[in-house]
Formats: structure tokens, sequence, C-alpha cells
DNA sequence: GAGCACTGC
């Protein structure tokens, strides 16, 4: 009961803020007599005091204290529905001269240690329903069910700790919702996917994947009987190619729509759509306060409404001036936290593993110098590629005496959460992927964060009781949001899949921010030359079949052309090696030499092993090893990269059943394998030049083999098939294959002419075209065969 | 002779 009661004191401030805003009677505002009666006495008196204060300010426009920041920052939250002009940032400090935190302690701290006090005689049931009247959503439950049964959209701004996602959902249910159809709600991860429908599951009483459940890939736990049922993004909108108006949903919740992920930024467009159409269908999009308005905007002004979280308070201090190097400022920061901080682990967002690394041993260097004095560090380093085992140590919690330091990348922004974390410190980078359509290619660039990214990783130290954040830079100089998705994205698989659901002109699809004009354009090109597309830009029996491997297209392709070669099997077992996010082979720093010597053996016995069939080679001997773990640790294979490759493998089979493409296998002729990746990926093909790099065959452009490749240092192919550019310091291939240039005719005659794959060209003209069509002149100084493409245009 | 941030279907 406590904190409802608490919860009436925060509601009487955010009144209190919203009558300065409609510029109403401010210092006439009074408690409400209302809560007065239901116990808030303590509460009552501190209101009366803050507002003092609060009056006081707005008179005489002076700066605030800490204690006074922080109720304004509370306040201040809660304004986002009456569109929250700039307000002046009061909560940072200056550089690292702290004050203490004595009389700095948050109100919910005291709330919180006695919250499940007299609750541990009962089952687990029954304490997590009761604990649900104790979350903040609860006091709005009959406005919110009102408001959703008015409104046909809503944005909801839920902030961290409300309740939103287990609570709407049930309410919903209790209201009869489900009584027209099921309730869906999407999270952009599965663990969340997951971890939440079985706490709503234990809510309401029910066993998991009965009347609540979820669907993830891989896994869909849900029956007839499901009402409630929590879903990745991406799987509502495989759903949506089934079903496209949603029909057995009585009410759609996007959850997390601010992080804005390809699938979410699709889902916003169709759902708004099929609302159109089903008056009776409920919407709800659930965001940060940041993007609300914007959200509120695309679906033809809906109803903003906030909820406000509980979460303890984070002070912040940043740095005037950047540092040169932020690596030694960690360092720096991560020592005088240790020397002079309370007890309580360190979080520290760095881009990367080379950064983890680098500052490991110097950060453990700097505490050898520094003796034995004062307490020890553990440092656990955590990215998504480190192998699980090693991962544990991160949850670990620290021994007695010691502190923690995390060392992390993104992944603790939004994908786990560690309990324990106190400080965080925070250089303000993280790496981006983006994609160039023109070039075809990625890169990963290291970018400042935005302002959303900054407060997410803030509130990552306010979890379990108060928290500081020490930025390393200022706020003021970020941009507001992280570019979208959508915008910076290979969009070849998002077209396919519209134009699959029937939206022929994707230029004037309703996106919130639609992605550049050229990437739909390079993206239609692409279809149209794998054969997904027809010339009118219709999707063709090939695009449908392509449709149902959620894989690339040019991935998709090269399954659907196996049947062609008779090697079905050994493809799709490539294409699930090639979807895996993470490399599969594991190069520790200390073990590099022996690590690199291991996966050479994949490439043995036989010439001409690309990349492509050693990836072929890696699966079948770990299915001959019965997939063991051990031989993963052996052979420095990343294990947890191999099941991901069964999973996605079985389901591709399962698929390749189901378009009805036979099973066969051909292992020991690697031609037919090779032409089948082709089917796939002739567009991906280079040349070798004479000072051993390569020039793609279309759009020219040098092109390198990738340090990872098996291909890298040995006697160079002619010709080359690859899977994907990278751009890091040069422009690379990754994952390359050799292959014969009278294929690219054969296969794809309808792309490739005989003069593309010709070498004798009269010097003269070459060298002419060469000169015109590139401005770095001196790379090919001597190379005066290779072969530049007079089909396409020269860029300008 | 250099490198794989993080998700999702």
């Amino acid at each position: 009961m406590r904190e409802v009661i608490e919860f009436r004191y925060k509601r009487a401030l955010y009144e209190l803020v919203k009558k300065t805003e409609d510029d109403d009677d401010v210092e006439g505002y009074r408690f409400p007599d209302a809560y007065d009666q239901e116990g808030c006495i303590d509460q009552k008196k501190r209101f009366d005091v803050a507002k003092e204060r609060y009056c006081e300010r707005r008179r005489s426009g002076r700066v605030v204290t800490e204690q006074e920041a922080w109720e304004d920052h509370q306040a201040q939250k809660a304004r986002v529905r009456f569109g929250a002009k700039d307000k002046k940032q009061v909560v940072d400090g200056y550089e690292f001269v702290f004050d203490d935190l004595t009389g700095f302690v948050e109100e919910s701290s005291e709330a919180e240690t006695g919250k499940h006090r007299g609750c541990y005689s009962k089952t687990a049931a029954e304490k997590a329903r009761e604990g649900r009247e104790f979350l903040p959503i609860h006091g709005y439950r009959e406005e919110l069910l009102k408001l959703i049964e008015e409104n046909q959209v809503l944005v909801i701004v839920g902030e961290t700790g409300s309740g939103k996602t287990t609570q709407i959902p049930q309410y919903l249910q209790e209201a009869g919702y489900t009584k027209r159809g099921k309730i869906g709600c999407t999270q952009p991860r599965r663990v969340a996917a997951m971890s939440v429908a079985s706490r709503v599951a234990q809510e309401v009483g029910v066993k998991l994947g009965h009347e609540v459940g979820y669907s993830i890939r891989f896994e869909d736990c849900t029956s007839e009987k499901t009402v409630i049922k929590y879903m990745t993004d991406g799987m509502l909108l495989r759903e949506l190619l089934i079903e496209p108006k949603l029909d057995s949903y009585s009410v759609i919740i996007i959850d997390e729509a601010h992080e804005r992920t390809l699938s979410t930024d699709i889902l916003f467009a169709l759902v708004k759509d099929v609302a159109k159409v089903r008056p009776d269908l409920r919407l709800i999009i659930s965001s940060a306060t940041l993007e609300a308005k914007k959200f509120s905007e695309y679906f033809d002004s809906a109803r903003i409404y906030l909820i406000p979280g509980r979460r303890y308070p984070v002070e912040k201090l940043f740095r005037k001036c950047p540092e040169p190097d932020y690596l030694e400022t960690v360092i720096r920061t991560v020592v005088q936290i240790h020397q002079t901080e309370a007890i309580g682990d360190i979080l520290v967002f760095l881009t990367g593993q080379e950064e983890i690394e680098t500052v490991e041993t110097n950060l453990k260097r700097r505490m050898m110098d520094l003796g034995t004095k004062g307490s020890e560090i553990i440092i656990c380093p955590i990215y998504s590629n480190l192998p699980t085992p090693l991962q544990a140590k991160v949850f670990e919690p620290a021994p007695k005496g010691t502190r923690k330091v995390v060392l992390a990348t993104n992944i603790a922004e939004t994908s786990l959460t560690i309990d324990g974390v106190k400080y965080v410190i925070d250089p303000g980078y993280c790496k981006i992927n983006s994609y160039n359509p023109r070039t075809g290619m990625e890169s990963l660039l290291v970018t400042p964060i935005s302002k959303a990214s900054a407060a997410q990783r803030a509130g990552r130290s306010g979890r379990t009781g108060p928290g500081k954040c020490f930025r390393l830079y200022n706020i003021k100089d970020l941009e507001p949001t992280t570019i979208p998705e959508i915008q910076r994205a290979n969009l070849a698989s998002v077209v396919l899949t519209l134009k699959s659901l029937g939206i022929q002109d994707v230029f004037n699809f309703d996106f919130m921010d639609p992605p550049p004009e050229n990437a739909l354009l390079k993206a239609l090109e692409l279809l149209y030359a794998l054969g997904a597309l027809d010339e009118i830009g219709e999707i063709t029996k090939v695009g449908e079949r392509m449709v149902e491997f959620p894989v690339d297209p040019m991935l998709s392709k090269m399954i659907v052309g196996s049947e062609k070669y008779k090697c079905s099997k050994e493809i799709i077992t490539i294409a699930a090696m090639l979807s895996v996010g993470n490399s599969v082979f594991y190069r520790p720093k200390n073990q590099q030499v022996f690590a690199d010597k291991a996966r050479m053996d994949f490439y043995e016995d036989t010439e001409n092993v690309g990349d492509h069939i050693a990836l072929l080679r890696v699966y079948n001997s770990w299915k001959e090893e019965n997939y063991s773990t051990q031989w993963c640790c052996e052979k420095f294979i990343q294990s947890k990269s191999m099941k991901r490759a069964r999973d996605i493998r079985d389901q591709l089979l399962g698929l390749l059943n189901k378009i009805g493409v036979e099973l066969t296998s051909n292992p020991n002729d690697l031609d037919a394998i090779k032409k089948a990746i082709l089917a796939g990926f002739f567009p991906h093909s280079a040349k070798l030049q004479k000072n051993g790099s390569y020039r793609r065959v279309k759009e020219p452009q040098t092109v390198y083999v990738h340090p990872n490749s098996g291909l890298f240092g040995a006697s160079p192919s002619k010709w080359l098939v690859y899977h994907e550019l990278v751009l890091t310091t040069k422009e690379y291939m990754r994952h390359t294959t050799e292959m014969k240039p009278e294929w690219l005719i054969e296969i794809a005659p309808h792309y490739y002419k005989l003069k593309d794959i010709e070498d004798t060209r009269p010097k003269k003209t070459q060298r002419r075209i060469e000169e015109a069509s590139t401005s770095k002149v001196d790379t090919n100084k001597k190379t005066r065969t290779s072969k530049v493409d007079t089909n396409k245009k020269s860029k300008r």
C-alpha cells in the first residue's frame, strides 16, 4: 500500500507542474483531500514543502539544489503529455567534483525495502498477483481502459518500472477484449517476449502456453486457448503475410516502439492501414518520452497518455571538454570511483571487443602500479561474441570487499541487465552499422550516441538503488535520437516483403521516416535481377518462393536456385552458416596462431576450397561429432553460433519442404555447389587485378580479400564470388569463393554479357575508360588489362 | 597484414 501512497505524492507534484503549463493558479493548488483520507499524511507534508520551494523558485528563478532538481526531474517527466518544451537541464554537475549524497535519498528506496514484507509464506503465483497493485500503472487502470475504448489508436508513454508491458494486456483481458480476439503484444527481443509472457502467466495463474503464451522464431509457445500473446516484432510481420487483416486479434500493442527496429517501422504502416478497415481493432503504441509526439502525429494525432514509472534517481556528472584519449579518461575515472565512492559495481560502455581488451589490460596494469592499498577490483568483459561460459562471470556478484568493473558494449544498454551496478561511465560512443546503397557496402562506424541512448545508459545505474553516471561528454552536443535502422539498412528484404503483401508503390509507402530513395531503387534493381520481380515490379513465382525464407533475398535465391544443381542439402547448410550473425570462428587474442591453424584445416585436401565450402565442412564435421561442444572448443569454433546455425538450418529445411523443393545432396561436386551459390550471388563477382587486388565486374570498384578469409594470402584465384562487402580500413569482400567466369553468362545471361568477362580489349580504349571512370588513377598505374564495365554509366 | 556494435524473421 505504501507505494500507492507514494504515488499520490508524485501525482500531486505532477498536477502542480501541469498548472504551470496551463498557467493556472499554481499557488492555490493544494494536496487533494481525497488522498489525505487514504493516509497520505506524511506525503501531504512533503508535498507542501516541495510546493513552497517550487513556487519560490518560480518567483525568483534562482538556481536549484539537487533535491529540488530531482523533484523537478520527476515532475518534468510527467509533463510530456502537454508537449514539454526544452527545459534547462539542471541535474548535471561539473567535472568530477562530487557533493556527497546526504539528504539525497530518493523516496522510493525506503519503500522498496519493505516491498515484499510478509509475503514469504505465500506461493509465487499469489505473490505475483498481489504485486500487481503496487505497480504505478495500477492507479490508471480505469482511465486507461476508458481511453482505449474511446480511441482506436493510443500512444502510451510508459516509463521504466511502470508495469505497462505486463499489466495492459491483463486489463484488456479483464475488460473483455479477448472475447473478440487475441491481444498481441510485440517486443523487439526474443528474451523479453519469453520472460514477460512467463511473468504474466504467473500473475494470471495459468500455465505458460495456455491462455498466456509467446511466439518467437524457432519456438511457438501458444495454443488454441491463447488470448494474450507476446511475440517479437518480426514474428508479427511474418504473421501479417499469412493474415493481412489480423482477423484473430482484437488489440495489437507495439511495445518499445521508440527502438525503431526495421520490423516495427514496417509494422507501423501496416497496422495503421489495417486499423482503417477494421474499426474494432485497437492499437496501442508504447514509446519512450522523446518520440511520443512523433508517433502521435504519425497516427493521425492519436491521444498520448502518460504513465509515470518508478526508478531511482541517477546523479549525472559530465566533463566540460571531452578528452582526446577517452580510454585513458575511462581508466582514471574507474580508479577515482574505486578510491572515493561507496561500494557498488561500475559499468563502462565501450564500442567493441578491441576497446574492451585494451581497457582491461591497461586497467589491470594501473591497479598493479597502485599497489595493494585499497580493495581489489574484478574486471568482467561482456560482448555478444564472447563465448557464453565467459559471459556468465558478469552475473556473479562480486566477492565481499571487492568491486566489479563491467566493460560492456551496447549489449548492456538494452539487451541484458546487470544487477548491482551503481556507477555508469559513459564515453558517449557506439558502433553503428550503415549500408551505402550506391556501393553496396556496409561499414561499422564509431559514432556519438543519441540523447535517448545517453538516458538509457544512465538509467542502468539506478536499477536497484540511487546511481551515478559519469558522462565524458556534454549531453548538449548529442542528437536527440539515433537514425532509425530503416534509413541505413539494405532494403532488399524489406521491399520483397512489401511486394509480397501486395504493396506496389514502395516509394509512396507510408513510412514514418522514409528511407533514401536510391536505397529503395537499388533494392528493386537487385530483386529484378534475381528474378523476384518482373519488369513492372510485380512479384514473380520465384519471388513468392523466396519470401518464405527468413533470410536475405540473395540467400533465398541461392536456396531456391539450388534445386537445379541438385545440392539443396549443402546449400541450406551454407545459407544457415552465413545467416549466423557472428563469426563462427573464435579467435582469442592470446591464441591467434592456434586458432588460425585450426581454421585452415577446413580448407585442406581439395583445391579451391572457398570460404563457403569451408563453412559447409565446419558444419558437417560438427554434425559428425554429434554436435559436440567439446569439439567446438578444440577447433576454436563458437558453439553458440553453431547451435544457432543448426536452428536456422532446421527451419530452412522445413520451408524447403513446404515450397516443394526436393532435398538433394551432391557433396563431392563442388562446382555444382558453387554454381548454386552463384545463382543468388552472381551480382557479387570480382576479378583479379595485376597488383593482387580485385575489381568488381559490375559497378567498378577495387576490393580486397578479407584478412579472415581462407583465401587471404593464398595463391589468388582469378575470379571470385563474395557474400558481402564491408568497409573497414579497406573495401573487403567477406566470405569469398573461386568461380569460373563463363558460369556468370550461363547462370545470369540477363545480367552479364560476354564483354563483361573478356579481358582482351584494346589497351588505349581501356585506359581512357579507366581514367574517366575513376579519380584514383594512381592505384592502377600498371593495371592495363583489368576490366571496366562499360555497360553502366560510369560515375560522374 | 587486419578485424565482427546489436537485434530480428
